[in-house]
RNA sequence: GGGCGGUUAGCUCAGCGGUAGAGCACUGGCCUUACAAGCCGGGGGUCAGAGGUUCAAGUCCUCUACCGCCCA
């Protein structure tokens, strides 16, 4: 066995042997109790960054964990075709060629995606098996796949029949770019530094005008009313009268709404129905004229008339601001700092756009969202993404659903060409239903990605068809997933999946954190700061950069990276290594069958810890404690196996020790059980080189913790540790060389120690340990009882002695005036539970006698 | 403007009502045949600030300051 561990050596060898033994299939005919999990499917844009590293290895932890707690368990694995994000993607890479989509069309640029996509899936598919991830291969599914098409189709038209799926003409979120239409989730707004100018509408009839303001003065081409709150005193008398739009020479009313804010500008505002969502909603209560001047490429139209048509929408404001002055109608320009919502994926400036489009009712079907979040059917961890999920639920919109991109889910609506009419079906239709005609097109448009993601929890299990399938693991029990996708995902998987199957899509929504690098920033391609997981990998390891994550994830909580932090699970990882290495050093054929009747007290104490430690690993994991359960795990394993157990074991071996190698191997083998979920690589490949029974150790059973329990030694082995402890303190404090021989007294009897007074010696290279009074000439301490001294039959230096002791004194000095204080505050002997009173008064009296022992010593000294 | 989270050792973070913790970093001593990616020790914190509740407050409540995020 080799002297430190390296993980490229066998990792890529364990996963293999794991995906060749079907470990990770799911069974439903196994008559075992279920557990089932989707994954987030990640965008076949490109590659797995360190958020999904963070994902991946805590749904592993969970699947590993049930898996070999006896659960038949799914973990289903897939990817999203990501329509607008891939097809950026792929614009971007055909403009290196100089090429737009337009110039391969449609059929040759999906071509193109394609193929990126087929290399991207194999990317990502690749890092999944670096990661370890254990999921169900043979259930992979693509969210574009002919199969999910099928669901995508049948939950558009059943949507449509029963009147969820509308088509209106409408305003909504428009790339110019992409040259699409957007949700309003996929906008994000950014604060810009822009100009508000004041411009003057003069009326129709007399003198004067109203001055209105406005950041965008290149839409008053497309005003159709100026609008004054309905309370606004300044305007009342101007109600009904007309004015003349500038430029244009349009006449315009001036009408009231509520939804005018009169504490901006001048409190009059212009209307452009066509081009901004407010005034959208004011022109349709008015019915207001709608004068489209931006076209869908963010031009100006015919209708902004011959001067301007054709000109970009940037332009358009210079040439309107230019004319403007002219007139002198422009009375001020301000500073004006606003909100301007950009495309999410391109950056682009939002432009309101009036189209055709599809949207789905949310109104209905939120209620039942509502519901099972609101009893608990549906759980979030932590707890208060409820309210967040909650709040956003309660105040959905209608969720635009048509996208006019060419990458994703055809919508599967073909329009008559003689009646108009529209027919919806699965299948291509012969002919319109209305009219029979056989002139009908299929719709341009493709779904919103998030419709097809919306169904994932059940088309991936086989839905409309495979209901055994579907029935044996919907709903799924987990979903583990960012907090920035509750409302594009986890919000739409609930609505869809109560919608459709009656039932959440998931139990339970474990919301996890952030990546973020050393510093606390957030890991971005701009900021440069980003981490790949595989090149974390390939220096660190798989399980080192696994226990790295899941020791930092407090639910709730962002993780910071640090690599630092995981060469130092690295050196655990080597930790584990060595300790093995040593118990198969020392193993034979005959010895590791643990003999129970033999067991020394420090057996005992390290096997009943075993057992504590699995049990406390199972209660952490079963509340998502993966940081508590991590912590645990590497403490016990560094140091109370091998600090302790193992180097007492040592002692026991240079005897008869066969019994105790036995211990050793029991203890390591379930600890390597307990950390398998963390960290399945190392784990694998040392279970594999033990004793042990079983072909793998994915498919063993994971420890519980209810073998061993011997509370009575635990005290005595706790003492021993304290007199170790105390002991090596003089020597190392005083500088004491390592290699003088010492001899050790004690004040006291106690059975146990004297029992064990030769590992007391070896641990602590003592001559002899003796019982009974301290000695005179020599170093001093105190242990809980009693006390504990040193000597090397030399004279002593004493300085250095004298501090260590006058600092011990004044920290239970601080303690005694604690415990003091503490005891003396009226109310504490009534009020406080008994025990505290008495753990009080003990510790009070311990520290008096300790600090009276040492205060002796100090005058000794002296 | 509304909401959420944070402020604990030099750094990154646990702890959330009963005597302040971890890892890393720092530091003294050790190549003790599992491991120098190691071993044995040590130092380091008025738990952001101010009030309050309580016998008892990093821990619960209120307010303030600063940092981060979400929604409008």
């Amino acid at each position: 066995m080799e002297k430190s561990f390296n993980p490229r050596k066998f990792e890529e060898k364990w996963y293999k042997f794991w995906k060749e033994k079907g470990y990770f299939k799911a069974k439903p005919d196994s008559g075992k109790p279920r557990f089932s999990m989707v994954i987030p499917p990640p965008n076949v844009t490109g590659t797995l960054h360190m958020g999904h590293a963070l994902v991946f290895t805590l749904y592993d932890i969970v699947a590993r964990w049930k898996r070999m707690k006896g659960y038949d368990t799914l973990w289903l694995p897939g990817t999203d075709h990501a329509g607008i994000a891939t097809q950026v993607v792929v614009e971007r890479e055909i403009a290196k060629e100089g090429l737009q989509r337009e110039d391969l069309g449609r059929e040759k640029f999906l071509k193109r995606v394609w193929e990126w996509v087929e290399k991207s899936r194999k990317i990502i598919n690749h890092q999944l098996e670096r990661l370890g991830a254990s999921v169900d291969w043979s259930r992979y599914k693509f969210t574009l796949s002919e199969e999910l098409s099928r669901a995508v189709k049948k939950a558009f038209v059943t949507l449509y029949n029963e009147g969820y799926i509308y088509r209106d003409y409408y305003l909504v979120n428009w790339c110019p770019r992409c040259h699409t239409a957007l949700s309003d989730l996929e906008v994000d707004y950014k604060k810009v530094k822009g100009k508000l100018y004041y411009i003057e509408y003069p009326f129709k009839e007399g003198e004067g005008a109203i001055t209105v303001a406005t950041t965008r003065p290149e839409t008053m081409l497309g005003d159709t009313a100026v609008a004054v709150h309905p309370q606004d005193k300044r305007y009342k008398n101007l109600i009904g009268k007309t004015l003349i739009l500038p430029i244009v020479g349009r006449e315009i009313p001036i009408i009231m709404d509520e939804a005018v804010d009169p504490e901006f500008g001048t409190g009059a505002v212009k209307i452009t129905p066509a081009h901004d969502p407010d005034d959208f909603q004011i022109g349709r209560r008015h019915g207001l004229e709608v004068v489209v001047v931006i076209d869908d490429l963010g031009k100006m139209t015919e209708k902004a008339g011959k001067d301007f048509r054709g000109l970009d929408r940037n332009e358009a404001r210079k040439t309107v601001i230019g004319r403007l002055k002219k007139l002198g109608l422009l009375k001020k320009i301000e500073d004006y700092e606003h909100s301007v919502g950009h495309c999410q994926r391109c950056g682009t400036v939002i432009e309101p756009h009036l189209s055709w489009q599809w949207f789905m009712k949310t109104d209905e079907i939120s209620k039942l969202a509502i519901k099972a979040v609101k009893d608990e059917t549906t759980r979030f961890i932590p707890e208060n993404w409820k309210n967040f999920y909650l709040e956003w639920m309660r105040n959905i919109h209608d969720w635009c659903i048509s996208r006019q991109l060419w990458w994703g889910h055809r919508i599967p609506a073909w329009y008559c060409k003689d009646c108009k009419g529209v027919t919806i079906s699965e299948e291509k239709p012969k002919k319109c239903v209305h009219c029979g005609s056989t002139n009908i097109v299929q719709d341009e448009d493709v779904l919103d990605t998030w419709f097809s993601s919306a169904l994932w929890p059940f088309s991936t299990m086989g839905w409309p068809d495979d209901t055994k399938n579907l029935e044996s693991y919907y709903p799924t029990d987990l979903l583990i997933t960012g907090f920035d996708i509750i409302f594009f995902w986890v919000a739409r998987m609930m609505m869809m999946g109560l919608h459709f199957i009656g039932k959440v899509p998931f139990h339970e929504v474990f919301i996890n954190g952030l990546i973020r690098d050393e510093n606390g920033k957030k890991m971005s391609k701009m900021a440069g700061n980003v981490i790949d997981p595989l090149e974390m990998i390939n220096k660190y390891g798989t399980d080192a950069l696994r226990f790295t994550l899941a020791i930092q994830t407090v639910p709730g909580m962002d993780v910071s990276f640090s690599e630092s932090r995981m060469a130092g699970y690295k050196a655990f990882a080597n930790k584990i290594w060595n300790a093995s290495r040593f118990v198969i050093m020392n193993l034979n054929e005959k010895n590791y069958k643990m003999d129970e009747t033999k067991l020394t007290p420090f057996d005992r104490w390290i096997l009943t810890r075993t057992s504590q430690v699995a049990e406390e690993t199972n209660k952490s994991l079963s509340q998502y404690k993966f940081y508590e359960a991590a912590e645990r795990l590497y403490h016990f394993v560094w140091h109370e196996f091998c600090d302790w157990f193992i180097e007492i074991s040592k002692l026991e071996m240079k005897k008869d020790g066969e019994n105790t190698k036995a211990v050793l191997v029991n203890v390591l083998e379930r600890t390597l059980r307990l950390l398998h979920p963390f960290m399945p690589f190392i784990t694998e490949e040392l279970w594999q080189k033990l004793p042990h029974s079983g072909e793998s150790i994915t498919i063993s059973p994971y420890p519980e913790g209810r073998e061993w329990n011997w509370k009575e030694v635990m005290e005595d082995v706790s003492l021993f540790m304290e007199a170790v402890s105390k002991i090596r303190k003089i020597r190392s404090e005083n500088i004491i060389n390592p290699k003088s021989k010492i001899r050790v007294r004690i004040s006291f009897n106690h059975p146990f120690l004297a029992q064990h007074s030769e590992e007391i010696s070896s641990l602590t290279r003592a001559e002899t340990i003796e019982f009974g009074s301290i000695f005179k000439e020599g170093f001093r301490d105190v242990l809980k009882q009693g006390e504990i001294s040193v000597t090397i039959g030399e004279k002593l230096e004493l300085e250095v002695e004298r501090k260590r002791i006058e600092r011990e004194i004044s920290k239970l000095e601080e303690e005694v005036n604690k415990l003091e204080k503490r005891l003396s505050m009226k109310g504490f002997r009534q009020k406080a539970p008994e025990d505290v009173v008495k753990s009080a008064e003990i510790g009070l009296k311990e520290a008096k006698e300790k600090r009276g022992k040492l205060k002796k010593y100090l005058s000794s000294l002296k």
